[in-house]
DNA sequence: CGTGCGATGTATCGGCCCGATACATCGCGG
DNA sequence: CCGCGATGTATCGGGCCGATACATCGCACG
């Protein structure tokens, strides 16, 4: 999963560790509380060693060549490289079990505009049936198994409960605003490209303002 | 945190491993989707080696001493000792950061029944900043940084939020519900106790009926 | 002027937990 | 009689976490 991450966050611009923490941080904060560094340092070695990433030196080197008598220990800037944009679209699109846990999708949800459509509405709907089994596991339990568990358990069950029902309802909203074909996706943001990256998708849940 | 939800689901009753993570899905499902015998297992030996639990002979060896000719891999049943009681107490009352976690969290709540009105007020309230902490995180990222986020990105930050303030109002009444003395606690449960366990304490949240 | 402290920044280590996998027994229906 | 699904125990590689260590930089406070 934070294989996929970085990927995401690296094909925006590259960035050395501690930021690359702190966006991570930014973009999964409603999912994860925050990535720490014994997850995120060996899985940047691992990308580099695939070649899905590279280092890149901070120091643009137009100075002269001051050989660092103190060897600085400067940052280390990350890159993605063809194959790891390669490897990203391969991990974005595919959807095995892990793809519908609660980590997994937020990471895939969070790179939505990355993904297309029919990638979109597969996971939405492979989450939905997830989720939908996890409410039906706990109603089994709140109906059958009332009596063997305690008054705080069971309260519990009902806030699980009451969050699935919650989240299914917000699956739907969402699925339902896919189907109906407004869906936003950032170009691939080619290397080479231009311009400002200043779109700004219609977002998804109910529209706020309407098309005359 | 499976070290905890062991000793606690074994001082109900002795039981094997099977059945252990039968019991434990029903009791976190709300929290967990189910525990791996990838962890069960060498759990179950750590708690071993530490003493806190012992394997019980299944059979009750009331029969002839047929030695087992065919090596019968029979099951292996858990029971937990006086020291793992003494474990259990403390890891129950005890409360690091790791006890406001999600899994954390769910696992001291899920013993609530267990644990002394005191310690349970102390651990909603730790839970409640949290969630709240959380909660000014995803605002801020919401109010601060939303131009810089795309569509998707800002509806999972939305989804998120709207968890947490529902956590904290959830948290809210339960904390209130436990400050107003109604608070039922499961007796200790000694070994040698008779009666039935059929004690129904009075649940937290609202009440569904009142007395006269 | 110096000094200490919080933010920035890179990195490792032990340990928990997971998914995949293997293997054995039991009861039952075809 | 055979297979198949439920029951049941167990290991292995790997991902991720919390604790920890260490270095630099800017700045506030004495």
């Amino acid at each position: 999963m934070l294989e996929l991450a970085i990927l995401g966050l690296l094909q925006e611009s590259p960035m050395h560790g501690y930021e690359l923490r702190k966006e991570l941080t930014a973009k999964l904060g409603a999912i994860r509380a925050a990535i720490s560094y014994g997850s995120l340092y060996p899985t940047l070695r691992r990308l580099q060693a695939a070649g899905w990433i590279v280092e890149a030196a901070e120091t643009p080197a137009t100075a002269e060549e001051v050989p660092a008598l103190t060897s600085r220990r400067g940052r280390v800037v990350y890159k993605i490289t063809a194959e790891g944009k390669e490897r990203f679209a391969e991990l974005i699109a595919q959807a095995g079990p892990e793809t519908y846990d609660d980590t997994g999708f937020g990471v895939h949800f969070a790179f939505f505009a990355r993904t297309d459509q029919a990638t979109r509405l597969r996971i939405l709907e492979g989450r939905r049936r997830k989720i939908e089994e996890r409410r039906e596991g706990l109603r089994d339990v709140l109906g059958r198994a009332a009596e063997r568990l305690d008054a705080y358990t069971l309260e519990l069950q009902r806030h699980g409960l009451d969050a699935c029902e919650r989240e299914v309802r917000w699956l739907e909203e969402l699925i339902a605003n896919e189907r109906s074909g407004r869906a936003p996706t950032v170009p691939p943001t080619g290397s080479a490209g231009g311009g400002r990256e200043d779109n700004s998708p219609s977002p998804p849940g109910e529209s706020r303002e309407e098309r005359p």
